[in-house]
DNA sequence: TATTACCCGACTGATCGTCTAGGATTTCCC
DNA sequence: GGGAAATCCTAGACGATCAGTCGGGTAATA
């Protein structure tokens, strides 16, 4: 498994929130509900995504939580990071600033790591994807088949 | 993390195979020693690689591990598939002959999953990238700059 | 027959993912 | 002002997986 529950989780918080087009917060509760997934495990989601800039909250009575951002300006690679932590294929694995394929278990002198040339262009496979992918890409993928929230007096 | 250090050890097994030109299967204990991995650890992973048809075993003295093919023939997808098992994304993501979208927490009516859109281009990135780089391209890497074990009376 | 090396399964400590519990705080509405 | 609705925050329970160990096999060679 690449990524865990979190990810998935978030994603269609994400997404449902994206759909919400009434311009009001959306409470916590009516998007784990729709989702069917457990309300106090989305509250700690969710607070990464806030922490991340992604989401904006509002606390109090008729509170929720709206996007941080126009759908079209989060790419998935934000989303999935700030759930997730950074994408790293493997544990010795560190990005370095020059991209300089190094292990972090052999010494400087002991040259270039065979497996991490391997795991940069894994990674690279990764994020690509990730990165390529906007939150309204998948808005629209999931609009085009089941109805949005609509404005106000949506349409049955 | 991606992948867990099966992936990175059994490459580096792997690596350490491909490097062996002397034509005579190479004790686990060698390259264990070599690359500085817990010997009775790499059994467990070995173990895999010979079952996914990857290498070769010669028991008894003077015995070992051989490549079960050419290096140029093995792709990383296999070497990790056959250590980590099969690379899929999420929990739910179940691989589907047709391709088709479709969530397994989702009933059939409920229509394609939007997260699944997402996952499906993270995988074929994954993929991609592992199938694209095969053990020679390793091999060829690591041994730029070291040293490899020489046919017969290698030069120092 | 002794040594080398592969083979196999059980076991353990640590970490992580998933989820729950309980309460504190903020805000709206009457 | 008071209650209800909601976000926020911390502390865990619980199971699964990972990384590694250990002990005992089996096969082949010298």
């Amino acid at each position: 498994m690449l990524f865990s529950t979190k990810a998935e989780y978030g994603v269609r918080l994400m997404i449902e929130l994206g759909r919400d087009q009434r311009g009001e917060p959306l409470p916590l509760s009516s998007i784990a509900e729709a989702e069917n997934l457990p309300l106090s495990y989305m509250e700690h989601l969710v607070a990464r995504l806030k922490q991340a800039g992604l989401v904006d909250s509002t606390r109090g009575a008729r509170g929720g939580y709206t996007l941080g951002r126009e759908p079209s300006g989060i790419t998935m690679l934000e989303v999935v990071e700030a759930l997730e932590g950074p994408i790293v294929p493997m544990e010795c694995f560190e990005t370095e600033p020059k991209g300089r394929v190094q292990c972090s278990h052999l010494a400087p002198t002991d040259g270039p790591c065979a497996t991490k040339l391997l795991w940069t262009r894994v990674q690279g496979g990764v994020t690509e994807a990730l990165r390529e992918t906007t939150l309204s890409d998948l808005v629209e993928f999931a609009s085009s088949n089941r109805p949005a929230r609509q404005p106000v007096g949506g349409a049955a």
